[in-house]
DNA sequence: CAGTATGTTCAGTTTTGACTAAACAAATCA
DNA sequence: TGATTTGTTTAGTCAAAACTGAACATACTG
């Protein structure tokens, strides 16, 4: 059923339109969630672009960007088989906590705009800074909190795998 | 200087951009984030549709219908001024937790996807499964970790204030 | 009550960027 | 070498949605 673009079930589909609209709310193209949607369930796990593009009834030239716009987030990895002249692509391993870093970069940004705007409330009275300190003070909160929670998971993953 | 959009500050006004850029990459209009940016730095804290829209350059249409979007979000409030008519906007205490809960909400929705890819591959043999579950098990236990988190900074936010 | 101030809604414009088709480049095969 | 397979790039199309101007609704003022 996989091998035919045409019969994919329905459900299959939804789930991979699903993860287009979750990778679009992070900004980036749906196409590349819906690559990753049908990467994560497709059968063998890894797919041609050729075979991209006619399951996800997209263009050769779209897949070929998203893959790597996907390849450079760290999310996907380029296969090549013995034999086989064209790549494959796969999910990598780790390609969610990857996805996770992407939260922590935002946090990042965010703490040091907070900072930027304190700059420029310098000199004001404090009442005038309360927002910003407030903003401040989460940000750099989570800052320091992200990363040791991110290392607990990838310690807690490799003891489940095991 | 805060009266008169055309005097604005060039380094508030980048300020303001990129908090509008900020919000937009978390998938709100751009519009949105600039208010709330400018918000975060006028003086007075609290500002009208018309000041908000002369100090903008935006549209009151624009502008009536972010605050709204902002306000439903949780991270503005709309003030009333006694004796006088308009209305007024001000950064919500707490705006900023609100935000971090959309990302627990991202998550939330993130580790019910793995649960439906996961059941599309019911009956298949475990190593094709390999890929949804490590996502499932990461989105589980940020859903079990997040909010202990934001807990952790609320409490931790009322005992700096104090 | 008429008139004014304020906020919202709606129809239309504009912009952005995702996506496509086709040309191109590179590598492999005969 | 020329022909074919595969992947990339580019120029252009198209669609979604942000944003605007203007009409509309509502509430206050005198």
């Amino acid at each position: 059923m996989d091998k035919d673009g045409s019969s994919l079930d329905p459900e299959a589909l939804q789930f991979v339109e699903d993860v287009g609209l979750l990778l679009e709310r992070r900004g980036h193209p749906r196409m590349a969630g819906r690559i990753l949607g049908w990467l994560l369930i497709c059968d063998p796990p890894h797919q041609s672009i050729d075979e991209l593009a006619e399951t996800l009834d997209a263009s050769k030239a779209s897949i070929s960007t998203m893959t790597r716009l996907l390849i450079q987030m760290d999310l996907l990895e380029r296969i090549g088989l013995p034999g086989e002249r064209r790549d494959y692509f796969r999910i990598k391993p780790g390609a969610w906590a990857e996805l996770m870093r992407e939260t922590l970069e935002e946090i990042l940004m965010a703490r040091r705009l907070t900072e930027r705007g304190l700059e420029l409330l310098e000199g004001k009275p404090a009442e005038l800074k309360q927002r910003l300190k407030e903003a401040r003070a989460m940000y750099a909160f989570f800052e320091e909190e992200f990363p040791t929670l991110l290392e607990r998971w990838e310690r807690e993953w490799k003891k489940i795998q095991r």
